[in-house]
DNA sequence: GGACGTTGTGTTACCTGTAACAGAGAGGTT
DNA sequence: AACCTCTCTGTTACAGGTAACACAACGTCC
């Protein structure tokens, strides 16, 4: 079926090794065969075999890519920076969606390894995910973790200060005015989960305001937890003036919730959360969050990685801090005058 | 480095034939001795090598993915449908950002073939991307277009009609009083650009409301490309009443362009595109659009792919066409008591 | 003319796993 | 005892490349 070496070397009428060396154009080749060679190989279609050649030099030219969904708006640029990243240093990138399940995440994980990626980018679905690393990083293989650190794995990672990001965000809940602030957080085996429930409690502490379990509601980080989560809070008497979510995801949920007990925000109650929502900041620029640099983590997690592979990244463990922005907007009765972002610094890259 | 078959034949004191033996559950192995393989196995970690078993049997279990962009919108969930399927299939997913690129998505499909993909799932940049698929096409190689389809490649394919799904939205802006509508389409070497603008006229023409090259704006189709386009619409004297765009993302940045220039949508004008803009749509719904169900672009492309794989496909290719519905928001002055989607029409599945 | 280097090419073995066949015992049958 | 069958295991060759070495042909220098 497919065309070997061995093909284009019989129609060229040299030996295998005469092809490889022109395939690989290492020279030591006299120009006349070259031309023979590369004629065969024009006519007969010919294509190396990475696998085969992987098998020898122990290379694939492929990483592994785990997130929990390509779908959220976070993890989407991710994806693209990663991938774009990987393409310019000649790999390509086997993309998995660990759906934040732990046996999903270990089979994708053991499944790599036998497709013998040389090195993983992941998103761990939740600190247990620990596990399923750990003899795999003792070995010494190329692991880079994004968006979430797990404890007492030593490696690379691209996270951004969680803690100080929500600190912002409900420091200016308090600026503004509220004192009954809500928190929509995730199960706290999530190193960004329990790092915003942090920085929200320092926020609190700072201004002498009572942390009250009563305001913290643990939930799925997606849309159906932000609306399931506004529903029990509606329960509450009286009700929070303001919402702070853990994610964006959450918030939209929260924000679908609220609407349908004819609550407006940020009339009736403030609503503020983690992570920007990428094209709605534009069509209707409302929501105070936090923004990451998302596509950031996955061109600087990419870049940590193919340095760890090329072996040029020292025995210690490396951990880049991103900056998370404070973006003030409407949903929080809040009108500080601190501008929007202009076109140019959300403007997709042009092709 | 790795552990071989080899490492775990000389711990077991057996030959490498027996540790395949049990590593592939055949059979016809003694008891005692595969326990004491198995131990082995445990013992060393040993991983078989994918790249190995795919040399003798070409089987890589991996397939190509290639769009213009994992962050738009649209694709995002296209590629979640195809990696959920791919993986249920026991295959793995190479994932590539083509930039919509010809040159670039060439690249990167010479690439895919040297890494042995067994089938290709691919959302062309545009029509020129035949050439790049045509020698493949007719080798017999396993192929499926997404969203667009390419003429005179006669392969598998899964699409919207978006002839329909245009003239559907244009209809709704006529039948809500408009008449003087202006289209941002994209470059006409992409067929659903073609198809939606061929749409559109459909509807003028049924209505007798003559066509204007003027009213047609060609552009790119991503935020940028809708900015600049209702720029250069609002040199128009008098203005359209209404603007249909060819996509999510062109909405997004003609509403920019629109709110920057003090007009408001949909009093001063009405704005309308294909595709949803999937959070927006929860957080304020708002936009008038035909709604695409992407995922299933995804996840019915790779299943006509396995079955290509399988060989179970028979010798005609196969066209899938979607349905696009219409869903009637406020973005055109049109209030015509259409249900708005309930939650669980549009939630994310929870895990 | 022989030792030496240079250039171009082929040979052999190996990367890791597997198919196909070979062969060693055990046990049963005539 | 001779033969067959069955179960289990090993051997060899091969998938498609490549590294390392061998070696032939040629020129060069003393």
């Amino acid at each position: 079926m497919a065309v070997t070496l061995r093909d284009v070397a019989r129609r060229a009428g040299v030996s295998a090794m005469t092809v490889s060396r022109v395939v690989n154009g290492g020279g030591g080749v006299d120009p006349e065969t070259q031309r023979k060679v590369e004629d065969a190989i024009l006519a007969l279609d010919y294509v190396p075999n990475r696998l085969a050649r992987g098998l020898i030099s122990h290379k694939s030219k492929t990483i592994g890519l785990i997130v929990p969904d390509v779908v959220n708006p976070f993890f989407a640029p991710v994806v693209r920076g990663a991938e774009t990243t990987a393409r310019k240093a000649g790999y390509r990138v086997l993309l998995c969606n660990s759906e934040a399940d732990l046996r999903l995440e270990r089979e994708y994980i053991e499944d790599l390894i036998a497709h013998r990626i040389e090195g993983l980018l992941i998103a761990p679905a939740t600190d247990r995910s620990r596990v399923s690393l750990l003899a795999l990083q003792k070995s010494g293989f190329p692991i880079v973790l994004l968006d979430r650190s797990l404890p007492d794995l030593d490696c690379d990672s691209v996270v951004s200060d969680s803690v100080a990001g929500a600190r912002k965000l409900v420091e200016h809940l308090i600026k503004v005015g509220h004192r009954r602030i809500a928190h929509f957080t995730e199960s706290d085996d999530v190193s960004t989960g329990r790092d915003r429930l942090e920085g929200y409690r320092q926020a609190l502490q700072a201004a002498r305001i009572p942390y009250s379990e009563e305001l913290v509601f643990r939930t799925t980080v997606d849309r159906i937890g932000g609306y399931r989560a506004a529903q029990h809070l509606l329960a509450l008497d009286p009700l929070p003036t303001a919402i702070f979510t853990v994610n964006n995801m959450t918030a939209v949920g929260a924000m679908q919730a609220l609407r349908e007990r004819g609550l407006a925000v940020p009339k009736d109650i403030g609503l503020v959360c983690y992570d920007d929502v990428e094209h709605l900041a534009v069509l209707s620029p409302f929501m105070t969050v936090v923004d990451q640099p998302a596509e950031t983590f996955g061109s600087l997690g990419a870049q940590l990685l193919f340095e760890r592979i090329a072996d040029k990244a020292g025995a210690r463990s490396r951990r880049i801090v991103l900056q998370a922005d404070l973006i003030v907007r409407d949903s929080c009765c809040a009108k500080t005058g601190v501008p929007r972002r202009p076109m140019s610094a959300t403007a997709q890259p042009s092709a």
